[in-house]
DNA sequence: CTAAGTGCAAAATGTTTGCATACTT
DNA sequence: AAGTATGCAAACATTTTGCACTTAG
């Protein structure tokens, strides 16, 4: 499952990827990205080496609805330095995916833990729900 | 959005998930399991009354991955009752999804509320992790 | 030279849709 | 009779796969 060769296509992706930490991004995007520059990557491999990426836990991937597309975003390394972990809130209605960095959810981690015997895994765990704006607009 | 003939399809289809509340299901198992009864019924009927289902709040609809397909569960009305609310743990080892009855998770919703003004829908959100059973088999 | 990765086109999957027919009211 | 639901088959969108070819080590 770890990557033996290192390819031009895996290169020019991740180099892409860290252009744009944090944001979201789905294989459709990143083929039509590249679709657009002078060295495009075939679709297979995009969803090739997403996987692989996943694996190895440099981006996360979330699957937000059975009908859209999943949905990647690039970490890098810096969280396996124990960085700050966090957590995702889709809106339901504008489809807005949020960032949540916030202390008291992760205790909710340990809650799970102990009281369920659950180990959660904040990085594909997404909150649904309404965001203010959704809510307030109505 | 709301149903308004009261046919065949519909009762039978009803009539089945009242007999299994709380168990989860594709559209996929539905089609099956009505292909061996005297009466089928067809498969967009089935998604398309499952999607109606989902609208009057009877049935929950959990999108737990892209390649996998939705899964749903009979609610029935008592949920409108202000009974008790439920959250959904996925390990994302052996795929199980499991049903949380937990005071505790309650409060999250108004954490959720009060710090991130986002309005948690328990019905939608699932938690991925990894259940103790995968955890220990390990 | 060997193992691994690539890219195309085809298959697979789950879900949605167009439309003629049948059923509810 | 009017309005709605059904069911089939075809359309869709996303993702996966088979396989011959290329590339990294």
């Amino acid at each position: 499952m770890k990557s033996k060769y290192k390819t031009r296509q895996r290169e020019i992706l991740l180099d892409y990827l860290k252009t744009i930490p944090g944001k979201h991004f789905t294989a459709g995007d990143i083929c039509e990205y590249f679709k657009s520059q002078e060295s495009p990557i075939g679709q297979s491999t995009v969803y090739r080496q997403l996987e692989e990426l996943v694996n190895e836990g440099l981006i996360n991937k979330y699957n937000l609805s059975a009908s859209d597309p999943a949905c990647f975003e690039y970490i890098g390394e810096n969280v396996h330095s124990g960085g700050e972990v966090c957590f995702h809130c889709k809106c339901e209605k504008c489809g807005k995916l949020i960032h949540l960095h916030c202390d008291e959810l992760i205790e909710i981690q340990s809650h799970m833990m102990e009281k369920h015997q659950f180990m959660l895994d904040p990085l594909r765990t997404v909150f649904y729900g309404i965001c203010e704006e959704c809510r307030c607009s109505e």
